[in-house]
RNA sequence: GCGAAAGUGGCGGAAUUGGUAGACGCGCAGGACUCAGAAUCCUGUGGGGUAACAGCCGUGGGGGUUCGAUUCCCCCCUUUCGCACCA
C-alpha cells in the first residue's frame, strides 16, 4: 500500500471495475423497496461544467447513500441532445449537428465516468436519435386525437433579417440575438399544446407536492396565475352585438366610465369606421402593432389611447361611455376588451387622469368619504360599495359574486375564472429538433402521419446556410410526400418540436428504455415511478417543471402512467461562483493574466491600472472566471472534486469557488489516507481476535462519538441534504481518532473502538468520495466490497449520555457550567448550582424569583434587579 | 412597483423544536521537524480587555414578546432571485 494518497490510479482501479460488472444496473425488484433518483440530463454542449459536477456530485451521494441503505436505487443518465447550439456549429463551423452533438456526447460521457458516478449506462438515450424522438412523434399524434395538439395562428417574435421565429429568450431589448435587427411581432400558423386543458389541475395538483421548494411552487402559481371573476356584455351603441369584458373587480361595474380595447381586437377598426376618429384609430394601431407587448408601454409605462368613435352601454349604470384602444391591454388575456374603472384600477386611472375621462368613487373605504377629486390614485383597497344601485352599502367583497350573479340572472354575463397560462407553442423552424409527424395535402387537409410510417426522420442531405427559416424546407427528399389519405401529392410540415417537448417525458423512458412498442412499458413505469428526488436548477422552475408535470398528467389520461405528478421531491441546487477580476478599460481579466501582487492590489496587464477584485459571480466564459472540471480532476482525483462542492456550502445555496477549500477538502482525504495506513495493524489477526478489556471513560465517549456521527451523517443526508455538515461531522470523528490514535494507552486499549471509528468513516464518506472509502477499505483487509456492505446503523446504547453538561445562567448570561451524571435528579442539580461560587456570585445575596430547568441542558436562576 | 429568500468572525459556513453563538474547513500567527524550502505535525485564533482570569461588547439597524432570541412578532436598511401593465 502506498503511503501517499494518489487518487488517479485508485479512481481508475474503482471505475474501471464498477464498469466491468455493471455495478449500478437495476431491474425491477418488487422485493426490495424502490427509489428513483434523477439529475436534469445534460445538453451535450462539449465539455461538463462545474454545475454538472455539482449536480451530480449530489444526486450520486443520494443514490449511493440509497442503495446502501438496501435500496433498488434506480439512477440514469442521458442526453437532452436536439437544441440550437448544433445548429450553430454546423452553420459556423459545416459540421453537421448530428456528428457534432455525437462527438460531444461521447466526450462528456468519458468525463462523467471519471467523475465515479454510480449510473446505470444501459438507459442511456439521446433525444436526438430516431428511437427517442419517434415516441415523440406519436405523443404528439396522441394528443392531435384528443385534441391536446392543434394549430392556430398567433403571434411571434419575427426576425425579418434572418426569416425566422425566435424564442422569448433570443429577443435582446426588442432585437434579434444573432443579427440585432429590430424584431417585431408577427401573425404565423402554429402547433400548439392545450397545456390550459390541464391549468386547474397544474395548479391544485401544487398543494401535494410537499417535498418541492416553496420558491419552485409559488413561480408555478405566478405562472399559471388564476384569476376569479366574471365576465359582462356590454352592448354596442349603434352597432350590432355586444364587447365582452372579465374583470376580477365586477363590484366596481358601477365605476365603470369607459372600455379600453387592446390594439389587436378585432372591433378595433370596424368600430372606427365611418367615425372622425377612423384614420387616428388606424395610425394607433400600425404604431403599436408590430410591437412586442414589453415594448409597448416605452420606460415608464406610459399609458397612451386613441378614442374609437363608438360606444358601448354599462348594463349596469344604462349609460353610454365611450371605447378607446389603449396600448397597455393584452389581447391574449381575458377578452382583450376591459371595463375601465379609473377610481379603483391604478392603470385605468392614470389613463383617465390623461385624457380627461369621468372617475367615480363606488368602493369607499371604511372610515373617511373619498370623492373623485381628492383621489392622488386609485383606491384598490377593501371597503363599502356606494352608488351602485341596489348594491350600495355591500361590503366589496362580497360584491363581486352579488354583481356577477346578477348579471348571470339578468342574461348579459357570468361568473368566470382566466389563467394567465397560455397554450404551449411548440414549432420551431429549425432542423435539428423533432420533425412534426403531419402531412399537408391539398385536398385532405392536414393528415396526421400513420403511427406506423414513425419516425419521420431527419434528412441527412439538408445545407446550413445559416438564412433563417426551416432547413427541412430545403430537402426536396424530405418535403414531397404522398398523402396517406388520398395517395395524391403532399408536402411534410417543415416545423420541429420545441426541445422542451424531448425533456417532458424522458424520465419515464428511463424506466423501460429499451420498449420498442411504446415511449414507456407501463409495468415498468408503475413500478419505478414517481422520481422519488430530482434534482437540478432553479432555472427550469417554471418551463420544464411545468411542462413535466402537464406530459405526465396528458400520458395519464393516455394510460401510460399511473402517476399524477412525475417528481415527489425536487432539490434545486444554487450555481457555482466564482470571484471576477475586472480592469475599468479593459474588461474581465482571468486570475492567471493579473500582474502585480494580491498584497499590493492587482494590476491590469495591458494598461498597469488597479484591477477591482470584483463580485463573486456565476462562473461563466465572458466573466473569465471559469474552472474546468477537467483540470481539477486531474489535479486532485474526483474524489476531490465532489467532497469539495459538497462540503463547500448546502446544496441549495450558491457556491463560492476556492482553490483553497479543494486544498482542504484533498488534505482531509490524503490524512485520513495515512492515518489508515499508519494503523492497519488494527485489523491484523492480533488486533481483531479475542474480547477486549472493558473500555475506559474516555473509550466509552469516543465511541459514543462514533455512533453519534453515524446518526448524523444519516440524519442530514436522508431527506435534509445537509451534506456539509455530514461531511464536518466525518471530519470531527476523524480529529477526534486521529487523536486517539496518537496516544499509545488508547492505542492499546482502544483497537477495537479505533478499528470501529475508521471503518465506520469509510462507510459513511462512501456516497461523498466513493474512490477513496473503497480502496480503503479493500487496504485494511476486508473481502467483502465495501459498495456491496450496507450503511452502518447506530446503537441507542452507545448513543446514551453517562454525563451531562449542564449550563448554568443568571438572569439567561451563561456563569457556568457543570458536569453532572446523566441520571441525576433536578433538585441536585439545581442545588449544585447554587453552590457553585461563581454563580452565587452574581446573584449576590438578590432575591431569587425563580428557577428554570431545561431537562439535561440548563438552569436558569432569576434574580431581581 | 409587486412577490420570495437571505444578511452571523478576515473568508465559506454551523447552531434540526426559543436554551453554551461561531461546529467543520479555509486563512492567519507562533512552534516542532529540516542545512533550507515544500509537505507534515502541534498550539492559538469573534471584538475589545487582562500579567493571567473576570466582568464587558457581539448574529444588518431599531423596537417588542420571553427567565432566555441568530431563531418568534413589528418597523427600517441592504443584497439576490422571480414576476413585471394579466384588468
Amino acid at each position: 500500500m502506498d503511503a501517499r494518497y494518489q487518487a488517479k490510479p485508485i479512481e481508475e482501479k474503482w471505475q474501471k471495475l464498477w464498469a466491468g460488472e455493471q455495478a449500478f444496473h437495476v431491474t425491477e425488484d418488487p422485493a426490495k423497496p424502490k427509489f428513483y433518483v434523477l439529475e436534469m440530463f445534460p445538453y451535450p454542449s462539449g465539455r461538463i461544467h462545474m454545475g454538472h459536477v455539482r449536480n451530480y456530485s449530489i444526486g450520486d451521494v443520494v443514490a449511493r447513500y440509497k442503495r446502501m441503505r438496501g435500496f433498488n436505487v434506480l439512477h440514469p443518465m442521458g442526453w437532452d441532445a436536439f437544441g440550437l447550439p448544433a445548429e450553430n456549429a454546423a452553420i459556423e463551423r459545416k459540421v453537421h449537428p448530428q456528428a457534432w452533438t455525437q462527438e460531444n456526447i461521447l466526450y462528456m460521457k468519458t468525463q462523467l465516468k471519471r467523475m465515479g458516478l454510480s449510473y446505470d449506462w444501459h438507459r442511456e438515450l439521446a433525444t436526438c436519435e430516431p428511437e427517442y424522438y419517434r415516441w415523440n412523434q406519436w405523443i404528439f399524434l396522441q394528443f392531435y386525437k384528443k385534441g391536446l395538439a392543434y394549430k392556430k395562428s398567433s403571434f411571434v417574435n419575427w426576425c425579418p433579417s434572418c426569416a425566422t421565429v425566435l424564442a422569448n429568450e433570443q429577443v435582446i431589448d426588442g432585437a434579434c440575438w444573432r443579427c440585432d435587427s429590430s424584431v417585431i411581432q408577427k401573425e404565423l400558423e402554429q402547433w400548439f399544446f392545450r397545456i390550459t386543458d390541464y391549468a386547474e389541475e397544474l395548479l391544485k395538483d401544487l398543494d401535494q407536492l410537499a417535498g418541492w421548494p416553496d420558491k419552485v411552487l409559488t413561480m408555478q402559481r405566478n405562472w399559471i396565475g388564476k384569476s376569479i371573476g366574471a365576465e359582462i356584455d356590454f352592448p354596442l351603441v349603434g352597432h350590432h352585438g355586444e364587447l365582452k369584458i372579465f374583470t376580477t373587480r365586477p363590484d366596481t361595474i358601477f365605476g365603470a366610465t369607459f372600455v379600453s380595447l387592446a390594439v389587436e381586437h378585432p372591433l378595433a377598426l370596424p368600430l372606427s369606421a365611418g367615425t372622425a376618429q377612423a384614420n387616428a384609430v388606424k395610425l394607433f394601431i400600425e404604431r403599436f402593432k408590430n410591437i412586442s407587448q414589453a415594448k409597448r408601454g416605452a420606460d415608464e409605462g406610459e399609458k397612451e389611447g386613441v378614442f374609437t368613435g363608438a360606444h358601448c352601454r354599462n348594463p349596469f349604470t344604462g349609460e353610454n361611455i365611450p371605447i378607446y384602444l389603449a396600448n397597455f391591454v393584452l389581447m391574449e388575456y381575458g377578452t382583450g376588451a376591459v371595463m375601465a374603472v379609473p377610481a379603483h384600477d391604478q392603470r385605468d386611472f392614470e389613463f383617465a387622469k390623461k385624457y380627461s375621462l369621468p372617475i367615480r368613487v363606488v368602493i369607499q373605504a371604511d372610515d373617511k368619504d373619498v370623492t373623485a377629486d381628492e383621489l392622488a390614485e386609485a383606491y384598490v383597497d377593501e371597503g363599502v360599495m356606494r352608488d351602485s344601485g341596489e348594491f350600495s352599502g355591500a361590503p366589496n367583497v362580497n360584491g363581486k359574486a352579488m354583481i356577477a350573479a346578477f348579471a348571470e340572472a339578468q342574461g348579459f354575463g357570468r361568473p368566470a375564472i382566466r389563467f394567465r397560462l397560455r397554450d404551449w407553442g411548440v414549432s420551431r423552424q429549425r432542423y435539428w429538433g423533432t420533425p412534426i409527424p403531419i402531412i399537408y395535402c391539398a385536398k385532405c387537409g392536414a393528415v396526421p402521419v400513420p403511427e406506423d410510417r414513425l419516425p419521420v426522420e431527419l434528412p441527412k442531405d439538408v445545407p446550413f446556410s445559416g438564412k433563417g427559416g426551416s432547413p427541412l424546407q430545403e430537402s426536396a427528399v424530405f418535403l414531397q410526400v404522398d398523402c396517406p389519405k388520398c395517395g395524391g401529392g403532399a408536402r411534410r410540415e417543415t416545423d420541429t418540436m420545441d426541445t422542451f417537448v424531448d425533456s417532458s417525458w424522458y424520465y419515464l423512458r428511463y424506466t423501460s428504455a429499451d420498449c420498442k412498442t411504446a415511449p414507456v412499458d407501463v409495468n415498468k413505469g408503475r413500478y419505478w415511478m414517481a422520481v422519488d428526488q430530482y434534482i437540478g436548477g432553479v432555472e427550469h422552475a417554471v418551463l420544464h417543471l411545468l411542462y413535466a408535470r402537464f406530459f405526465t398528467k396528458a400520458l395519464r389520461d393516455i394510460g401510460l402512467t399511473h402517476v399524477d405528478e412525475p417528481f415527489a421531491n425536487l432539490l434545486t441546487q444554487g450555481m457555482v461562483s466564482k470571484e471576477t477580476y475586472q480592469c475599468s478599460e479593459h474588461g474581465w481579466l482571468f486570475p492567471n493574466e493579473l500582474s502585480g501582487a494580491e498584497k499590493d492590489g492587482w494590476r491590469c496587464p495591458q494598461c498597469g491600472r488597479a484591477v477591482d477584485k470584483g463580485r463573486v459571480e456565476k462562473m461563466s466564459k465572458s466573466k473569465k472566471n471559469i474552472i474546468d472540471p477537467e483540470d481539477l480532476i486531474a489535479a486532485y482525483g474526483a474524489d476531490t472534486a465532489r467532497l469539495f462542492t459538497l462540503f463547500a456550502a448546502p446544496p441549495e445555496k450558491d457556491l463560492e469557488w476556492s482553490d483553497q477549500g479543494v486544498e482542504g477538502a484533498y488534505r482531509f482525504l490524503s490524512r485520513l489516507w495515512r492515518l489508515v495506513h499508519r494503523h492497519r495493524d488494527l485489523w491484523s489477526a492480533a488486533n481483531t481476535a479475542g474480547a477486549g478489556e472493558e473500555p475506559n471513560a474516555e473509550l466509552r465517549d469516543l465511541r459514543r462519538q462514533i455512533h453519534r456521527t453515524i446518526k448524523k451523517v444519516s440524519d442530514d443526508i436522508d431527506g435534509r441534504f445537509h451534506f456539509n455538515t455530514a461531511i464536518a461531522a466525518i471530519m470531527e470523528l476523524f480529529n477526534s481518532l486521529s487523536a486517539a490514535a496518537q496516544d499509545p494507552a488508547k492505542r492499546a486499549a482502544g483497537a477495537a473502538i479505533l478499528r470501529e471509528g475508521l471503518e465506520s468513516i469509510m462507510l459513511l464518506l462512501a456516497p461523498f468520495a466513493p474512490h477513496v472509502a473503497s480502496e480503503l477499505w479493500e487496504q485494511s483487509g476486508h473481502d467483502e466490497r465495501l459498495d456491496h456492505f450496507a450503511w452502518p446503523s447506530y446503537s441507542e446504547a452507545a448513543l446514551a449520555d453517562e454525563q451531562l453538561l449542564i449550563v448554568v445562567q443568571v438572569n439567561g448570561k451563561v456563569r457556568g457550567k457543570m458536569t453532572v451524571p446523566a441520571e441525576i435528579t433536578q433538585e441536585r442539580i439545581e442545588a449544585s448550582a447554587m453552590a457553585d461560587a461563581r454563580v452565587m456570585s452574581f446573584c449576590d445575596g438578590k432575591k431569587i424569583k425563580r428557577v428554570v430547568y431545561v431537562p439535561r441542558r440548563l438552569v436558569n436562576i432569576v434574580v431581581e434587579g
